[in-house]
DNA sequence: GTGGTCTAGACCACG
DNA sequence: GTGGTCTAGACCACC
């Protein structure tokens, strides 16, 4: 899990970013338990601060928890993660709309350009 | 035209970004002087040296060049505002596929959600 | 290191010209961190700003990056050092064997004044 | 003669070095009539207070002169044109060790750098 | 008038 | 500690 942070963006949001995705994925599930802080500090090669960092914003939002001597987890509720996942995705799509309006297109052209764009060779296409 | 630059990005590339999407909806053409320094730095209640990077920005992307005692005009160069307007769409459409994709969504589900997002009463609708 | 900055280049390249010679002559090497911009700043006697902008530059060119929190490197890769090498010899020559032609000199007499010129004490000879 | 004012040197200096070459290549000889400051500023697409200056600056250095009415003559002292002939070679060739020396070539170096560039199909060739 | 550079001093997020 | 951004105000050369 080598990674590049080469991006303006904070490192401890980008981590933080990937952790939720992954939640969103249904890879790291409720209730699991994520790597330790010094334990992800050396997966990533960023100094374990960073990650401190990383967790508390995630409790911030209500989506981990930490249990003393334990470690943090995932939240039971799959509630929260449903939530989570609607909340990311309307982010997204909202974002895209309106770049796109800024760009001066309309919402025909918007769908047009995107089924063009998947039809001829997505890069990450499995 | 009172601007919000309340966002983590920089304000010299967020009026940057705001100039070149004017060019991409051809609200400023080809060959077109654009304010003086001076005067955008007052339109925008921002400070002189802020707008300086902003114009230093554009014209090392190459859209805009500036004249001696004259002021600064986006390049004559259709060709160039074009380019421009092709990546713009693609960084935004391909940051979209991917942000989707990591959020576990297959090419079919982009399709629709953007679709449904669409038909529900786009927010920013005309 | 006490600075003359009376040419009317901008300083903020001077510094740069000279922080890149210092790489083409390897007395600065690839990964080596450069100073603080605010330690160089002191050094040079300059505006913490100015030296902010030689290192933009430098990072712009793709020789330097910076690491956040922690400093400006000079890049790992090798062979962008020896590309800018080669860059500022050919930089050099052409431009000398432009102006030597611009005033009428033939090859054979560029050659010819050169080696006349260095033969008689180049005053700059160590 | 359409020309391309794109450097950062200022441009009545770009165009008085222009008019020098030629005097030091003989293609302008001396006691000939240079264009009127009106003529030349039509012929390079520049405001004529540029070229004034130009003629200024030229006259300030000794190589031309002023007769009312009649305009902007070479002086006759061809010992004049000679002396500039030798500064500005001397000041290219004197450029051209200091930048090849603060590379870090040594003077075997740069005589066979640039032999070999002159061997290998200079661009300008003719 | 124009853009370009520089200083001085400040605040910020990041590691 | 590090670099990044911003303001305020100044001076300059150029057109």
């Amino acid at each position: 899990m080598a990674n590049d942070f080469s991006a303006s963006k904070p490192i401890y949001k980008q981590i933080a970013e990937q952790l939720l995705k992954k939640m969103v994925r249904e890879e790291i599930k409720p209730g699991e338990k994520l790597p330790s802080v010094r334990e992800l500090a050396v997966q990533t090669q960023v100094n374990p601060n960073t990650i401190q960092r990383t967790y508390n914003e995630m409790e911030r939002m209500g989506v981990v928890e930490t249990r003393r001597g334990q470690g943090t987890f995932v939240v039971e509720n799959t509630e929260v993660i449903d939530e989570l996942k609607r909340e990311m995705r309307a982010e997204v799509i909202g974002q895209f709309v309106q770049s796109m309006e800024e760009l001066g297109l309309s919402k025909q052209d918007m769908l047009s350009e995107l089924d063009r764009y998947l039809q001829k060779g997505d890069p990450n296409e499995h």
